[in-house]
DNA sequence: TCTAGGATTGAGACCGGACTCACATCGATT
DNA sequence: AATCGATGTGAGTCCGGTCTCAATCCTAGA
């Protein structure tokens, strides 16, 4: 490949000491910058090591100093923003503390996960940052914890396992924003998620994400304490592509006692939720009313703009890196956890629920059944 | 930290070959499946290596393999999804076959560039791919390449770099979306992008960008060929953020002898162009026509969808991958080069111009300057 | 029964740095 | 002038694997 000749041997200290005639020792110790090295010896070996043009060997560095200066990040789908800007946050951080991220992407896949975390340590990465695909599944991760090597959750929790997590409260704002869109008189709310999951959604059953539970948690006690049922016919799980979100939101929005307003779980769903509705030319929010997850910057550009659940997505990658690194470096976690709370941004999307509509109280009652 | 003591030094060889009662050449060969091995030592490694949940230390293997198994990627911006999606094709062909990708942003500076490269290569990763910040400033690539080490160029070429790459024929495609605003009878056509520039546009002056140059060539181009001047005053480099953009999109609009049409350079200037047209009060595309690059899912939920410049993203990470693949297996290039084209898609964002407007030809020449 | 040749096996070198240890050197102290 | 602590310095070990090489085992063919 390379011009001249084969394989090039890269230059090792072994090379720089002989060409500045000085042992591998000194020579290691004046790269190194560590040590005792007389002046004379110093800048012999710089200027060698300069005329070669030597770069150290990470790998071997790596090898008897035992950090690798790495860490490991391990998500879900780095193609949607969310982890897009995430990700940013953590590298930007790591950057400063002079380490490297190694991305591994899951496709929400257990499995993918399990394996991405393997990898990841044979590589004797400096810790892990991880957005665990299910909430149920972590015997990887307990492992993981349990060998001491540093890990930080980011976004979801993982049953059970007592380790640094950063995500936002989602029961609080879920319940904040259904809420919301009881006072605006909304009974039926829809809400679509990617997640999957065996059964039907019912009262009690075990979901695979923390996250999704605890935002339905949210939705019941809303319902729950405004004296109203819960619909849970209009939870609709396993969303997987855009081909069935779209199917799925046609199908709450035109079955009988239809959805008033759709919750799209994710920014991702929310374009498929968002074009659905306007395939079906159904007017938001006079129509209908919307409300997604994910504050991305074209969700203002839209008419009308989406209401949407911010989250501080960037920070929490931030905050993430930060705890992990300091994990790493053996320091004491931040005294008080950091604390990130999604907000309601009231946009143009959630409206009055429309007054053609079946009246909450009574239906209508005219067909049989 | 660990529960158990200190510093939980990991299983190696030496203990599983201990463990398993033979010399640890024999242990090092059952794990790593080659040479050979008895049945009777295989299973006795093997179930000693299960016994103490022995991991090998992708490192050291590494070190005298000189395989790391990884490569490195270096992007501008993961946020902006264009990134996004292309980190997504290379991830998902490295790891089909065996590799982690390292990802490092420079934030679209090129000193940041050189260092990521710098430490890509210390950690001797098998190969780089890298969108280059700088058409001009290429000498750290060129060193790559000189030293041998396989390396594949993504989105933009590098001034004179004979490295593989994969782009898009920019000025193709910008050429035929020029033609197709000016038979729509624009003739002010602002062009605004992010790229850092010294001095203000003008022909000939040398772009740090061989995408955006390109994309200026294809304009030029398509002025000329209709016998028309190329408006250089309405190319604006240095958008630097959200509100510099903004700023510049009102200043095109509302000068004397308006831009009929802006384009944007990329899906993130994009969002700040449209609200600063939304803010003006202007209708798209009534009063402005505007064309963007990439085609992001969000550009068909506006109103109107916009019409854009969309580039196989995905398809390109892929095939950045895969010839970098190739080079790391040594492999000879695809036969024919992969080409990939970007397509102009027509949505409803570009118009006639406003009949309003002055006309193209005679200025209506009130004001004495 | 004897032997050639392939299958096994263990000792040890090696990859490229970091680091320990024992042995100089040297100016300063008394 | 003898002594002491602070550098300087080189030989060699170690990290955890891979791989070479020579020695040992076995078994089929003569």
């Amino acid at each position: 490949m390379s011009s001249d000749g084969s394989r090039r041997r890269d230059v090792t200290v072994a090379d720089v000491a002989k060409a500045a005639q000085v042992s591998k020792a000194q020579a290691a110790r004046a790269l190194g910058n560590y040590g005792a090295v007389s002046e004379d010896v110093r800048e012999r070996v710089l200027a060698a090591a300069e005329e070669l043009s030597y770069r150290p060997n990470e790998l071997a560095r790596s090898m008897n100093t035992g950090k690798s200066n790495t860490i490991g990040v391990v998500v879900g789908d780095i193609e949607n923003p969310h982890f897009g800007l995430a990700t940013r946050g953590i590298t930007d951080t790591a950057k400063k503390s002079g380490f490297n991220v190694i991305l591994v992407n899951t496709d929400e896949n257990t499995a993918a996960e399990v394996e991405a975390v393997r990898v990841l340590l044979d590589k004797r990465v400096d810790g892990l940052i991880v957005a665990p695909a299910s909430s149920v599944e972590t015997e990887h991760l307990q492992r993981v914890h349990d060998s001491g090597r540093p890990l930080v959750l980011l976004d979801r929790t993982a049953g059970g396992l007592d380790v640094e997590t950063i995500a936002v409260d989602m029961a609080r704002i879920s319940y904040e924003s259904t809420l919301y869109l009881l006072e605006a008189g909304h009974r039926r709310i829809a809400f679509i998620s990617t997640l999957k999951a065996e059964a039907p959604y019912g009262e009690g059953i075990q979901l695979d994400s923390s996250q999704i539970s605890d935002r339905l948690d949210g939705m019941r006690r809303a319902f729950a304490e405004s004296g109203l049922a819960f619909a849970e016919d209009l939870v609709r799980l396993n969303a997987g592509d855009a081909e069935s979100v779209r199917r799925i939101t046609r199908e709450v929005l035109l079955m009988r006692d239809p959805a008033t307003a759709v919750v799209a779980s994710d920014g991702l769903i929310a374009l498929s939720v968002v074009e659905a509705i306007q395939e079906l030319g159904l007017s938001v929010p006079a129509e209908v009313s919307f409300l997604m997850y994910d504050d991305f910057a074209w969700t203002r550009l839209t008419t009308p703009p989406l209401t949407v659940i911010a989250q501080p997505v960037y920070d929490m990658g931030v905050a993430a890196a930060e705890a992990l690194i300091r994990q790493i470096e053996g320091r004491p976690p931040l005294a008080p956890a950091p604390e990130f709370s999604a907000t309601l941004v009231r946009r143009g999307s959630v409206g009055a629920v429309p007054v053609a509509a079946d009246p909450p109280g009574e239906p209508v009652a005219v067909q049989a059944m």
